[in-house]
DNA sequence: GAAATCATTTGCCATTTGGCAAAAAGTAAC
DNA sequence: GTTACTTTTTGCCAAATGGCAAATGATTTC
C-alpha cells in the first residue's frame, strides 16, 4: 500500500482523506507466473499496480510469432489504455513473467475516483504520459542498433530483469532469434 | 486556423469564447526546409501545429549517426514534451523535412490557456496521450521485422510521405542503411 | 533419482544486411 | 548547357543474423 502511494505522490499531492478514499477502492490480487492480467480479444476493466514481480505485454504478429512489446516492473501502473479507455477489445496480452502481487482498481471505482477527487485526473495523466514517454525512449533506439547493442541497452534499462526473464522473452523483445541472443550472450562474457 | 480547431475539437468541446481566446494566442510561422523548429541542447518554449509540410524528430546516437525518431505530418501537434514541460535541455532536433507552415503558441501563452480555459488541460492530455500511443504503436513493431517488412509498414503508416522525404531519412527511421533501403525498393518494384 | 519436459546452447549453412567506393541519376547555380 | 553538388543506385565482399535440428543443461513430476 505504501509503495503505491509513494509512487502516486511523486506526481502530485493528495490529502489524507483523498488517500483513504483511494485506498478504500483497492483490491489485492496475486497472479501466478504465466497467467494473464488481461488478454487480447477482451475488454480491459482494471488498472493495476505491481508491488512484486514482473509482467510483460505481448502480441502475435502476422507471422504468428509472439512478440514481447515491453516489460513492466515493480512499482509501476499496468493498464491496457486503449482498451480500458475506449472499452474496445485489446490486441495484446498482459502476462505475468514471475509470480506477481498487485493492487487493482476496478474500472467503475477508477472512474468514480476520477470524478470525485479533485486533481486525481491530473496525477493520472502525468503518470500515463511519463510511462508512454519511457516506452518510446526505450523501444525506439533499438531499431537502429545491432543485436549486441540492443542487448547491452536492454541490460542498462532493465538491470534487474536479466536473470528473472526467460531468454525467449528477451529475444522477442529485442527482435532477434533465441539462438542469436544466446550467441550474443556468449560473446559478451 | 480551421484545421487546428477541427483537430482540437475531435478531443473535446469548447465554446466560441474559448475558441476565440485560444485563437488570440496563435502565431503563424513558416519554417524552411532543413531549418529547425527546436534543437538539441536548447530548452523548448513553443507548442506548434503543422498546417502544411512535414517535420521529423532526430538525434545523434553514440556512434555519431543521425537517427530519425519519427515523422510528424500535417494536422498534428509538435512539442518536445520532456523539454517543454520540465524546462530542461532537449536531446533531439525537430527539423523541417519540407517547407512548413505552422501555428505556434509561446510557452507563457500556453500556460495561460491551461489556467484559464476549463477543460483545456483534459483536451491537451488526450491529444498528447494519443500521440504518444501512436508513436509506440508505430515504432515498436519495427524491431521485430526485417528491412523489407519495415519499409512496407512505413508505407502503410505514412503513405503520403514516401515521395516527399529523402531516402536517407527513411533509412535512418527504419534502422537500415541507405544502400539497403535502396535495394529493398528495387526488390519491391 | 529416473523419466519427462522445457529452456538454452551449438553446429551448419543460407540469407540478409553492412561497409565502402564508384557509378549513375537528379538538382541547382551560373 | 555545362559545371558543381547532392542523392540514389550498384558492385563487391565481409559480417551479422536467421532457420533448422541436435545436443546439452535445467527443472519438474512421479
Amino acid at each position: 500500500m505504501k509503495q503505491l502511494f509513494d509512487f502516486i505522490l511523486r506526481f502530485g499531492n493528495l490529502n489524507q482523506q483523498q488517500i483513504d478514499f483511494i485506498a478504500s477502492k483497492l483490491l489485492v490480487v496475486e497472479i501466478k507466473k504465466d497467467d494473464y492480467f488481461s488478454e487480447a480479444g477482451k475488454i480491459s476493466r482494471q488498472v493495476g499496480f505491481i508491488t512484486e514481480g514482473i509482467l510483460r505485454v505481448c502480441y502475435y504478429n502476422n507471422k504468428g510469432e509472439e512478440v514481447t512489446k515491453y516489460f513492466i516492473e515493480e512499482n509501476n501502473l499496468v493498464v491496457d489504455l486503449e482498451s480500458f479507455d475506449n472499452q474496445i477489445c485489446s490486441s495484446a496480452y498482459v502476462q505475468a513473467v514471475t509470480d506477481c502481487k498487485m493492487m487493482v482498481f476496478e474500472r467503475k471505482d477508477w472512474l468514480e475516483l476520477l470524478q470525485t477527487i479533485v486533481g486525481w485526473d491530473t496525477i493520472v495523466h502525468k503518470i500515463i504520459a511519463r510511462a508512454l514517454m519511457l516506452k518510446v525512449e526505450r523501444r525506439s533506439p533499438l531499431v537502429s542498433e545491432d543485436g549486441t547493442t540492443r542487448y547491452l541497452k536492454f541490460m542498462e534499462i532493465y538491470p534487474t530483469l536479466v536473470n528473472r526473464v526467460p531468454l525467449s522473452y528477451i529475444a522477442s523483445y529485442l527482435g532477434v532469434t533465441q539462438s542469436s541472443l544466446s550467441r550474443i550472450r556468449k560473446n559478451i562474457r
